[in-house]
DNA sequence: TTTTGAGTTGTTCGA
DNA sequence: GTCGAACAACTCAAA
């Protein structure tokens, strides 16, 4: 062990790329060498009941592609299995740690950890330092002129844009400084079945957007049987691709995605902001609605057998690959909270288990504006229809058939419950909710 | 303080 | 087929 040279560690975690990454920057221009580690943490890992985990493929591929990198510059990754505050106890004894470079991370478990793991630096008068790096604006930098956050996103979208210039999109040029990280031998990167889990043969999105699909990113977004989105949700949610480089990238070619990006920080800054919309609603008064709750009908519409072929394809869509179109969440949310009347956290958690991108802030979001309990969310009495949207989004039914293949056959089950009916239940249980206040 | 304009993604009904 | 209104008022942001 190179116990003898101080150095400087760098802790990623949720930003899994050595190119324009912030705390990584820092670190570097530190004058110390530089040592990177990872740490698989046993409080997130010992939660997942699927051995096949796609989110942790994803990150172990991703560090593998680390590891080669710094491996060109006679450096490895160093990773770790365990408790964090366990781990860095131990990473006080494999290195003479001056200083830990890390990247914000906003989540409240990771608040939580941070806190801890500065104490524990601290009690060894080790500096912590922290850098933004996963958004281009942080909670507390687009707020109204009184100095409170925004609750609508057009006022905050405008006043975002007023605001961004073009150092806010600068990129961190590390590469000029990687000679600067510590020497030493290639270190064995953990395996996925020494951790319990198996390694299957995922294809995931590549973290580029071709400026085509942007273009016309626009008229085509809500067509799910087209390839017409950027798929970089999971990009963005392990930082394997720089916001600052796609933020400039989406000025540049397509308004509509630009806001979308936008979306991203707004509900970031919403979950930090206001934390209750984690357990509850954002206006509380939509925590009166009483949900049906029927368990059968929910395992119906976890597995794609509601009847419905729009919400069943965007169901089975999830299940097998881990992602599901945009319009199709919409449709399938909408339907589980206002046909079904199940309470949007059901929802919530099933898509926080399943889907790859998976992140807090953005689902939370996204559930409380279909159940139009959060802030600047639909009015309640908007409903999908989902033939409607079939008709308007997937009227040769190309989505449809591609993952319900026998929708057309005696097989597939009769609507598990009528539209109209579901509307009209929907409609009269938000009124008389609504108005017990 | 009061007023004014506006608010991601929709559906249905009747003229 | 097309179009506007109703759905139901409410809250936010800014002048």
């Amino acid at each position: 062990m190179n116990k003898l040279n101080s150095a400087a560690i760098i802790w990623l975690r949720r930003d899994l790329r050595l190119s324009d990454n912030a705390a990584l920057y820092h670190a570097l221009r530190s004058g110390l060498p530089v040592q990177i580690i990872f740490i698989f943490d046993t409080d997130i890992l010992n939660q997942l009941e699927n051995k096949n985990d796609r989110r942790l493929v994803f990150i172990h591929r991703a560090l593998q592609t680390v590891n080669d990198q710094l491996k060109q510059h006679g450096a490895t990754l160093h990773t770790y299995y365990g408790k964090p505050v366990d781990v860095w106890k131990n990473v006080l004894k494999d290195y003479n740690v001056e200083k830990v470079f890390a990247n914000h991370d906003y989540e409240p478990y990771a608040q939580q950890r941070d806190n801890e793991i500065k104490n524990l630096l601290q009690s060894h008068s080790i500096l912590f330092e922290t850098y933004k790096d996963q958004v281009v604006f942080e909670k507390d930098e687009v707020c109204k002129a009184d100095g409170l956050p925004y609750t609508v996103f057009t006022p905050y979208k405008n006043k975002y844009l007023s605001q961004l210039n073009a150092a806010h999109l600068k990129s961190y040029d590390n590469e000029k400084y990687f000679s600067a990280f510590l020497k030493q031998e290639a270190k064995h990167l953990i395996a996925l079945s020494e951790m319990g889990f198996i390694e299957d043969n995922i294809l995931f999105p590549k973290n580029k957007v071709d400026n085509s699909i942007l273009k016309k990113y626009e008229t085509t977004r809500d067509f799910p049987a087209m390839d017409a989105t950027s798929r970089l949700s999971v990009h963005l949610r392990f930082g394997t691709v720089s916001i600052r480089q796609l933020m400039m990238q989406a000025m540049e070619n397509s308004a509509v995605w630009t806001n979308e990006l936008i979306w991203r920080e707004f509900y970031m800054m919403i979950l930090y902001k206001f934390p209750h919309v984690a357990t509850g609603a954002f206006k509380p008064r939509y925590n009166t609605i009483p949900w049906r709750n029927n368990e059968q009908e929910f395992e119906k519409w976890c597995h794609g057998n509601t009847g419905y072929p729009i919400v069943d394809a965007g169901m089975r869509e999830l299940l097998a690959t881990g992602f599901m179109h945009n319009r199709v969440r919409m449709i399938v949310a909408s339907f589980l909270v206002k046909h079904l009347l199940i309470d949007w956290k059901w929802g919530e958690a099933w898509f926080a288990k399943h889907l790859l991108d998976f992140e807090l802030s953005s689902n939370n979001g996204g559930w409380q504006w279909a159940a139009s309990s959060g802030c600047d969310a639909a009015p309640y009495f908007r409903i999908f229809n989902p033939y409607e949207q079939t008709k308007r989004f997937d009227s040769n039914l190309e989505y449809i058939k591609k993952w319900v293949p026998e929708f057309q056959e005696l097989t597939y089950p009769q609507p598990i419950v009528e539209h109209t009916f579901a509307r009209n239940r929907c409609l009269a249980t938000y009124k008389l909710a609504l108005q017990e206040k």
